[in-house]
DNA sequence: GTTAGACATATCGACTTTTGATATATCTGA
DNA sequence: TCAGATATATCAAAAGTCGATATGTCTAAC
């Protein structure tokens, strides 16, 4: 197993519930959460800045751009550029309810598992 | 929240967890879920028959037909048919990775989910 | 006896999602 | 100097999803 691609729905859970521990930037959302799941976890580009686009648009996340400074000589050239995100009140909210879905539907998915056996009807 | 799809490899889970209690045909499943779940979970037939071929070519149920015969006069008239499905050993050893792989990803994400509060970085 | 609705299997196509590839540009360390 | 990590972002091909549709049977109500 070299590592399970998220999908749309646990990965907003998981991107909010990064966010909700302080703001981030892009890049390091996804070093955080390759590192922190020892690399099961996986969220390409193409996944994760779509996903803060949308968080973006309603409200979820607000953003503000860095410039970074590099440690070279020409202090005035333009850097390299970071996006940092930081969940809103009505992420936290969003959240809130993700996390209780997610818990729920857990929790159902397992009630499946392994229950009692039943007669065969035929 | 009038009820979820089941993702596919939700999905695969779930039924071959509803087979290993027994053979079971495709509509009776889906009533199955639906009821076990008290609606939560919709497994609708464009989802379902497709799922089962796929088990069944890949050898993880075994299938036989069975005529349903009515109650009515002619007993001699092709009655209702009804494709049963049964786990198989194989579909057996499947659930079981399923099960597991279902767990330590639902454990993961929930690693995620309620840790200490980071520092912002800015 | 007729008919509405549940029973039962199955496919289709429009729609959305996923994901690797690509693009662009900067910074660091060997 | 140059490879590789840092950093954001888009695109299109491939895959997946799901309601609609098709076909036919059976049952219970009227």
């Amino acid at each position: 197993m070299t590592g399970n691609t998220l999908k749309s729905e646990s990965a907003e859970l998981v991107v909010l519930s990064v966010l909700a521990e302080g703001a981030a930037y892009g890049y390091a959302i996804t070093r955080d959460i390759a590192a922190r799941s020892e690399g099961a976890f996986r969220l390409g580009p193409g996944q994760l800045y779509p996903l803060l686009s949308k968080l973006e648009k309603t409200g979820l996340v607000t953003t503000r751009w860095e410039e970074v400074k590099a440690g070279g000589a020409d202090q005035d050239a333009p850097g390299r550029r970071r996006k940092w995100y930081e969940i809103s009140p009505k992420g936290r909210k969003r959240l809130e309810q993700r996390v209780e879905n997610h818990r729920r539907l857990t929790a159902l998915v397992e009630s499946f598992l392994a229950p009692g056996v039943r007669e065969a009807e035929a």
